[in-house]
DNA sequence: TATATATTTCGATATTTTCCGATATATTGT
DNA sequence: ACAATATATCGGAAAATATCGAAATATATA
């Protein structure tokens, strides 16, 4: 419950970013793993996890451990302020979250461990700084 | 309409602020002039001028201006968005907000250039370096 | 135990935001 | 035109946030 300002400041600032407001859409529908969202909103996978971790502090995520992977959801409605409950109302039809649902069912479509290799692979064909 | 993410990211940045959501709180019973709005929270007019600078680029504010002083309100429900629906109908139950109004009563008591008046004086009566 | 793999945390830098006094602009009344 | 007054903008230093590769931390599997 919000009953304290700066309590509801943190919810919103925890939203008031692109990224963190596309993995909370994408979460919607269902659970996904880290390098699930990672591939889909094609980021390197440590932003999406210091994405999820604001999103837990704001208290619109769980999360469920299987093995290595780490599944991410949305609260149950029981648990959503009503903050949270007007934004996943509204995302739906943003036109960048629509797309970003579509991409996320071809990720379904595939094996988990293939999909995190391919994070992985992303991570180490795009160095930034040259090597000597 | 926020069909962009871009413009509902920063709708959100608008009201993650703990001065600007006081003021949007503050003005959802009616319109005040900036004066009021300073003196009720207690802070400098120009930071109060700030917050409404953004709340208005956000689309939640409108202004109606009389003489010299400036009167902003909350947009007609017609025109608000669901979040900025949502947050107005959040506000109302937090402690501070309705501290905020109460002050806000006693301020709507007095003449409106008495509190201008008193504002100019804080600003002036409160310096941060001593002077030589 | 060693190795591979999924995720988190760290480090370091770049960018943005906050804050408020001082100054500028706009409007009124004399 | 001038003084008074309400509000807006500027300046710029301090704080907060973003970003992402690299290193650290778990967990699984051989």
């Amino acid at each position: 419950m919000a009953d304290d300002i700066r309590t509801l400041v943190e919810q919103l600032k925890a939203v008031s970013h692109p990224l963190r407001l596309r993995v909370l859409a994408l979460l919607e529908p269902g659970e996904l793993c880290v390098c699930q969202i990672a591939e889909t909103l094609q980021v390197p996978q440590s932003s999406v996890s210091e994405a999820l971790k604001e999103l837990r502090r704001a208290g619109f995520l769980t999360e469920r451990k299987e093995g290595r992977w780490v599944f991410v959801s949305v609260v149950k409605k029981k648990y959503a302020t009503p903050l949270l409950k007007g934004l996943l109302a509204e995302v739906g039809s943003l036109d960048q979250v629509q797309q970003d649902r579509l991409l996320a069912q071809e990720v379904l479509a595939m094996a988990i461990p293939v999909v995190c290799s391919k994070v992985q692979k992303v991570a180490q064909a795009t160095p930034v700084v040259a090597r000597a």
